[in-house]
DNA sequence: TCTTGTCAGATTGTCGACAATCTGATTGTC
DNA sequence: GACAATCAGATTGTCGACAATCTGACAAGA
């Protein structure tokens, strides 16, 4: 009887890389909030024709970072401030659940996976790979509700993790200078591994506020520039 | 000058048909649980090629009510109790959250449109139509999420929504009988309408409850029985 | 000058056909 | 009989072409 354990094989249709191609062409920056996608151009682009691109697209309009006008075009969504204001004050709620949810289900791997990614977000800080930096934060972020046990919030949590990504990487790109390199989470790490609930719950509330007003202070910029455009 | 606000016409792509045709069959229950969706078959149906509704289909598999495997199918969701406990007991921490929010922000309007809601409910109980008792009784339950003015919360409760509504068909058409014929919503209503926020969510937890443990007795059913056919 | 009708170009939506992949039934071998 | 190789049928994935729709420019008329 052979024990090991296999991981599911990748999916290899052309549709679920187009997928992961255009999410992280999104997430990272490189296509900007508000501009439309091109199929054709696009689908040439990458060599595909524009069935499994359109059935692409279609994923990424309902996973709530494209969205699509009939006959009209998709297009990246536009971020405002309050989008980031709805999507922290929910994320608040979330991380109060999942830790709520996590805490006894802690044990020694938890930590492990723990101090795995706290550590491989101080590697990218070190390097100073503001993309990787970002999405390191947002995996370490993201244990609790991996551990909660839960697959709506974890699948919830996925969903609002688009876009989080995304509103920091506009926010870097626009400030064009490196994020803080001292490391902000080590409290958040420890208050994890410690015995008080509530002290962990509402540091992630404060850490996150802390955050979300930079983020926030960006998006008026945003907004104010726009509105200038428009 | 004409004042008259016109809404946005509605989207006539066979895609966006496609997508309200399949999501009612799933959520009325009419596609069962586990079921493969077969492309040729339905496409000859509905009288339209498959490109639509595999983009259709590439959206409800995001929505969450179906899942895919590359080169076997598309199925309708299983439903399994952890799914069911996960769903509620996200909805609760949601409900809190969305009661919170709309409280401040309870007006007439909110009033009227709570009324008339809950008056849908009554009148689908009169007509012993239970398909649209489940859909109005959500629907007067999506109301504080709908007002509380943040549109991460009102994506996220709709996702949710259509499990629960799919849950609940398939439980109302297991035991095939009429759900309760009392109006269990008169308490819900009256606390929306007080100056008792706390008391709002305490109750908004508890009718949760309720309901959750007819369900969850359900889909352990479900389980035993799909394990003795497997 | 302003409005309205018309039209060409570009883009999205849809279709039918072909290619890749899976399933299970059959056959051949031991 | 058990097992592996093979194959036909069915189904999903992808393609290229056509139809429907939108956009902006231009012209005609008030």
């Amino acid at each position: 009887m052979v024990t090991t354990e296999f991981s599911p094989i990748a999916d290899t249709t052309r549709r679920a890389e187009i997928v992961a191609l255009l999410r992280r062409a999104i997430l990272t920056g490189q296509l900007e909030p508000g501009q439309k996608l091109n199929e054709l151009r696009i689908s040439e682009q990458m060599r595909v024709s524009r069935a499994p691109l359109r059935e692409a697209m279609r994923e990424l309009v309902q996973e709530g970072i494209l969205t699509s006008i009939p006959y009209a075009g998709t297009f990246v969504i536009n971020v405002t401030a309050k989008d980031i204001h709805d999507a922290y004050s929910l994320n608040k709620v979330l991380d109060e659940f999942a830790i709520e949810r996590t805490w006894e289900l802690r044990d020694q791997r938890f930590f492990d996976e723990l101090d795995g990614r706290h550590e491989a977000v101080k590697q990218a800080t070190r390097d100073r790979d503001t993309t990787r930096q970002i999405e390191t934060a947002l995996q370490l972020h993201g244990l609790i509700h991996e551990w909660a046990d839960n697959s709506v919030l974890l699948e919830t949590w996925q969903r609002l993790t688009s876009r989080l990504q995304m509103y920091f990487a506009l926010h870097q790109q626009a400030r064009k200078e490196a994020v803080p390199a001292e490391d902000v989470h080590e409290t958040y790490v420890a208050l994890l591994k410690g015995d008080d609930m509530r002290a962990a719950q509402r540091h992630a509330r404060e850490h996150i506020d802390h955050d979300f007003e930079e983020l926030l202070a960006y998006a008026r910029g945003l907004e104010k520039r726009s509105s200038k455009g428009a």
